[in-house]
Parts: structure tokens; C-alpha cells; sequence
DNA sequence: CAGATAAACATCACGTGTGAGTTATTTCTC
DNA sequence: GAGAAATAACTCACACGTGATGTTTATCTG
């Protein structure tokens, strides 16, 4: 075999993607024992973030608040909804809007979740500071890569 | 109803697994279009960087590599070995590991590869310090977190 | 007002990541 | 050397995330 020159940009342990992937990987393996133990997955848990936090939310707008477009989260809605931690209805004036809503059960679970939060957090033994920079570069990224959210308008060549 | 106090850990905004998450939601929608193009999903793509660096693997390097389960890749190699772009092969003399290698076109495709890296790292606007950086607090999350599944060379515990 | 367009949500198919369980092979232990 | 334990890979079931498509409802346009 003769040496052809090879790319030099394609290192593994140099792509930002992968340092992501693998990181986002990690720590969503960190959550998922504990998570499971209050009966969520991670991206239900994410759900359930918006739902604490802003209380009634349509589907588009967690949709949006998570960066995700909206049809994914239908079944995990379903599945929310049969562990009885939220509600569902459509409502006038736009009867095309479906509102959720947490359940009393719901509401109770965000004090389980925030153990769950603390422990992970602590895993990672991140200073604060170090924490909220970090997070400030990746946001900072996302601006970038996505300036639309990921559901909004697509400005693709035709 | 009262005004009970809510934990204050958990705005979705504060979340550096959220930041994690979106961030790696929007790199890997970054690639998708381009990977498409060259016939390569994203984790694909990850499986090739790996052979395209060191050459020929057995599964289970791949996905210590990756730090991923092994068992996960299995339907993945399927489909490259389908596409044309490696093949696999049990050999003596241990007869449980099946190794991995490269065909030609598996080979080739890492060219065009390149340019999709190029053009998404270019999407970032980030300065290659910067995304340095960055990339090397995420390295060190991920050693914080799974310091057994750091990526790698396996140190295994004596 | 009628028809076209858009929006909100749901459904289906596919690839992936994970847990549980299987099979074939190797290595350890007695 | 025989049986037990470990290892490498695979298979199945489930939950996502995404693209394509459909259904219902609202809004825009003529």
C-alpha cells in the first residue's frame, strides 16, 4: 500500500462533536439509574423541567423550549400521561392546541427530581462558576449552529 | 392555593446536561444534511473516523473507543458492511472477536468525509482555541463522570 | 363566503442507545 | 482434563429523534 496523503482534520479525540456526543452521553448515563428510580426517562425528566418551571404549556411551545420539533413528543406525552403525572385537553379558542398540564403527582415528583439534580451536579465536581461558563459556551454554540430553533423555518437552498 | 416553596435548582435554562443536550442536538443536525450526501449517519460517521485513524478494529475496540456499548453496534456494522464500506471476519486465534478492516471504497469515502468536517467546524465560527477548549472541559467532564469508560487506552483496574 | 394555505398535533418507518438474555469461544480453577 | 467463570458478539424489546405523511382546525386570499 502506498502512504496517500490522509486528512489531518479527522483525529477522533479532536472533533468537538464527539467530545459533545460523548459528554452528553455521560451524562445522561449519570442521570439515568437515579431517574429511573422516580420513574422517568431523561427526556421525559427535560419535559417535566418546562412543566415545573412555567407550569401550562401547549405542545409546540415544550417543543420549542427544548429544541425539538414537536411530533417527537407525542408518545413520551403519552407515556406522561399514563404514569398520571400530566393532562391533555383541547381548548377554545384554537381547538388545534393541545394543553398540558401536570397532575398533583406531577407536581410533587419536581422535589424528587431536584435530589436527583443535586446528586448528578455533585458528580460532576464542577465549581459553580466552571458549571455556569461551560453552559454559557455551549449556548453560545447552539446560537450559532441554530440561530432559528430547530422547529422553526427552514431556510434551505431549494 | 399556597405558595409552597419549590426547589431552585431546576430552571432548564441552569442545566448544564440541558446545554449538553442541545448543543449536541444541534452539532449532529449540522452534519446530518452533509453525511446524508455521502451516505453516513451520524454515529456512522464516528464508526469510520475510528477506522479511518487506526485501522483495523475488533468490535469491542470500536466501542471502547466510542464509549459506547459494544452490543449496540452490531445492526450498525451491518448496514456499513451492507453499504460496501468495510467488512468483518472472525480469525483465529481468538475465534470470539471479529475484527473489523476498511474496503477501498470504505478507504475513499474519507476524503469527502473531510470536507464535511471542514464545512460544519467552519459553521461553528469558533476559533480553533477556543473550540480546543472547550473540547477539553468536555474531556474532562466526561473522565469526572466515567472515569472507567474514559476514551482512549483502557487503563483497567488492576 | 369559498378555496387555498398554514398551523398543531398525531402516526408510521427507520436508525440508534440501552437493558436483558443467548450463543460460541476462551480462560480460569480444581 | 472437566467444569465454572469470563469474554466477544449477537438478538430482542423499548424509548427516543427524525423524516414523511395524514387529520383537524384556523387563517389568509380572492
Amino acid at each position: 500500500m502506498l502512504a496517500i496523503d490522509r486528512p489531518t482534520n479527522l483525529r477522533l479525540d479532536d472533533q468537538l462533536c464527539f467530545a459533545l456526543y460523548a459528554a452528553t452521553n455521560a451524562v445522561v448515563r449519570a442521570y439515568r439509574p437515579l431517574l429511573h428510580e422516580i420513574g422517568l426517562t431523561y427526556p421525559q425528566y427535560l419535559v417535566m423541567l418546562v412543566l415545573w418551571q412555567d407550569g401550562e404549556h401547549a405542545v409546540h411551545e415544550i417543543a420549542d423550549r427544548l429544541a425539538l420539533p414537536a411530533h417527537g413528543l407525542s408518545p413520551l406525552l403519552d407515556r406522561l400521561e399514563e404514569a398520571g403525572l400530566l393532562a391533555r385537553r383541547r381548548q377554545a379558542p384554537d381547538r388545534r392546541v393541545v394543553h398540558v398540564r401536570l397532575t398533583a403527582a406531577g407536581v410533587e415528583l419536581e422535589r424528587a427530581a431536584a435530589a436527583v439534580q443535586r446528586d448528578v451536579a455533585c458528580q460532576t465536581q464542577l465549581a459553580p462558576d466552571e458549571l455556569d461558563a461551560l453552559r454559557e459556551e455551549l449556548h453560545d454554540l447552539v446560537r450559532q449552529l441554530a440561530p432559528e430553533a430547530a422547529t422553526g423555518p427552514i431556510s434551505g437552498t431549494p
